[in-house]
DNA sequence: CAGTGGTCTAGACCACGGT
DNA sequence: CCGTGGTCTAGACCACTGG
């Protein structure tokens, strides 16, 4: 035998790739049946399904019971955002992370939070303002209100060495978020945490995340100039 | 026997998630083995380990072979960014799309360019800018390089009505591509597309695309002021 | 109705990596 | 060494859906 084993589910689902990338299946053309490309690769068919199956997750191929299974017409492009903690972003850069609280009061949920994710009326929420550095320079400023509510112990938590970020992640389960991104020009306050101009535009990720439907918390975290995320597919 | 049908591996996945969002499992905690598993829940280890597949590609658990199945310490956050043509973005806005191709010139590839997709030095780029509109208000500017090399059919294209990205997708394939989001301050020159001042806070996505290995094209797409993306996960 | 993918099973062997 | 996950198989039944 040849040094390379036998057929696996990566070198069937890596060979149909490269067919489609090479325009032997083009787009919208109906591939062969897993029975047929089982026997053309000399597997069983359940690995050709577990090889189409990771096609299909990346927007690769559709696949539809009866009909077969098609290049897809627009291969949809989804790429993974990580979202790491602060912490680790700075340390990545091989900077040195510091953090700092910066404000801390409570009081009930202004309107525009809750409507923004579901609040009750009048729920109290705790209001945190932080900064992180990288190398002592401004990297983030991360404005957050939790629901005292939702999250009873935030009330014993002290945030002045670890960031709240990092405490919910510990202590909070959850099983839903939502994720925003936008260009906003830096109002006054902002700009003197991040050291800028006001006006400056800044990169800004929202993420409100719930537990099982009931809303927990809402979090504003506005970049330094210049900051760009970046990612592959 | 009950209306519900046996065990199958979206209840397995299911049940451990919720197992672990209860703190049944705590986090870096030890998972039964898939065989342990397997007998709980009355089910094939195969239908287990497919359960388990899926909760650790979502990041939820860390898999080692050996070691066994830990709950994942930092629940790896990917968010998935749907990127869509700009058309259907709009189109599902319920809003009338509309296209304008505004210069198109070819010429040797900017040093720049040259060192950011890795071109090869002085290759020639077509150039191309784009606006798109929503209701005819303006809603993206969108400037594009393609290496003539890579793709030499683009030279025949007309993109007088439609653009770019569309042509592309449909007639080249492309297997990486790299993307990055940022927060500019609008130049003169978009500012006046965007109808807006200069200095204005805007979105920006860059893209890079290569056919295995070799570079194909850049876009740089800004987008009109207070334009969100948002994603869930 | 019949073709195609979706899933499950019971068993097997392999590969990695702690002990 | 040997426990645990990683993968494959041959066969089976089911579920959806186009004709």
């Amino acid at each position: 035998m040849p040094a390379s084993s036998r057929t696996g589910f990566q070198e069937v689902r890596d060979e149909v790739l490269q067919r489609i990338q090479d325009r032997v299946w083009a787009q919208g053309a109906l591939l062969p049946t897993e029975l047929e490309l089982a026997e053309e690769f000399g597997c069983a068919r359940a690995t050709v399904n577990r090889a189409l199956r990771e096609l299909a997750d990346r927007g690769i191929i559709d696949r539809k019971r009866k009909s077969g299974t098609r290049v897809a017409v627009t291969p949809v492009k989804q790429a993974k955002l990580e979202i790491a903690v602060v912490r680790q972003q700075v340390e990545e850069m091989n900077a040195a992370y510091r953090y700092a609280l910066v404000a801390q009061t409570e009081k009930a949920s202004p309107d525009w939070l809750t409507a923004q994710i579901g609040l009750p009326q009048e729920t109290p929420v705790l209001h945190l303002k932080c900064m992180h550095y990288a190398d002592n320079r401004p990297y983030q400023f991360e404005e957050r209100w939790i629901s005292t509510a939702a999250v009873p112990q935030v009330r014993q938590a002290n945030f002045s060495d670890v960031g709240p970020n990092e405490w919910l992640l510990a202590e909070v389960p959850f099983s839903d978020a939502e994720i925003t991104l936008s260009a906003e020009p830096a109002d006054p306050t902002t700009a003197g945490f991040l050291d800028t101009a006001p006006g400056t535009a800044l990169f800004r990720m929202e993420r409100a995340t719930w537990f099982q439907g009931q809303p927990l918390t809402f979090v504003r975290m506005t970049f330094h100039p210049g900051y760009r995320m970046t990612t592959r597919y």
